[in-house]
DNA sequence: ATGGTCGGTCCCCGA
């Protein structure tokens, strides 16, 4: 089974490009960040169409989730991320579906940018990362199929930017940030991609600014990362570039993953 | 190349 994560920076003004690659793509599960809008706004019908069930975790004009899926989830086991009930950004997703290899939980991630770095954003960014890794090590206990995916906004190392030094302030890049990335790691999850491409240097997203993708200015900071019992399944794991070549396209690609499992219907 | 971005919303903010 394939699965991947796709910021789209607004799902009415993508829901074109976004059908038109799930056709080529043929991914079973997908994870959405930035949909910049509520649920009744979601262009649920074409999507639909597509062949996908939609899960919606909306918030008007900023941030919002969606997983959209081949079957429906045997469970959503989560709309928020645990941890802080006076969170009410739209961040966090997450259910459970049937495969042919046992229980799989998918989680999708649209974590906070946390600049500029001297304001109270970047505590914040800080703060949901010790809660994803208190989530991830409450899911890991499961000793199930766990993914993790989404918009990390982390840069995880050096490799994973084209110029480290002038980014080394920013809060994507920052030594907290990768940090608390590398914390994730350290509970036993992989990072499917770096795992098997070790040694390049590829994106997910460049800036709309200042020609940054005809001068490959990118930045790795989409991510899937697997439990154990995952990345024994790991069959493959790709960044769909040409996308941000398209007309009209978001600023991040879609990061794919492919399983050794089937999915089933619940 | 001496300027070079989007989207949602509301007259600017977030990325």
């Amino acid at each position: 089974m394939k699965i991947a994560t796709w910021n789209i920076n607004s799902i009415r003004k993508r829901v074109g490009n976004l059908a038109d690659w799930l056709k080529r793509a043929n991914p079973d599960v997908v994870v959405l960040q930035e949909i910049k809008c509520q649920e009744p706004q979601f262009p649920r019908l074409e999507i639909e169409s597509a062949g996908y069930k939609c899960e919606v975790i909306g918030q008007k004009t900023f941030n919002g989730v969606a997983l959209l899926s081949r079957v429906p989830p045997i469970e959503v086991t989560a709309r928020a991320l645990p941890g802080d009930d006076t969170d009410e950004q739209s961040r966090y997703v997450e259910a459970k579906f049937a495969t042919s290899a046992g229980p799989l939980r998918v989680a999708g991630i649209y974590l906070p940018n946390g600049n500029p770095a001297n304001t109270e954003k970047f505590p914040y960014k800080l703060g949901f990362m010790r809660r994803l890794r208190e989530r991830a090590a409450l899911l890991l206990g499961e000793e199930e199929l766990l993914v993790m995916g989404g918009d990390y906004n982390v840069c995880p190392t050096d490799r994973d930017v084209y110029d480290p030094a002038g980014w080394a302030d920013d809060a994507l890049c920052r030594p907290e940030s990768r940090s608390a990335f590398r914390a994730m790691l350290n509970l036993g999850m992989t990072d499917a991609y770096r795992t098997l491409h070790p040694s390049e240097h590829a994106y997910s997203f460049w800036d709309y600014q200042a020609g940054a993708w005809n001068k490959d200015n990118g930045l790795r900071i989409d991510h899937w990362l697997l439990s154990p019992q995952a990345t024994d399944r790991l069959r493959a794991c790709g960044i769909d570039k040409a996308e941000r070549g398209r007309a009209e396209p978001s600023d991040h690609v879609p990061v794919w993953c492919e399983l050794d499992a089937e999915l089933l219907k619940a």
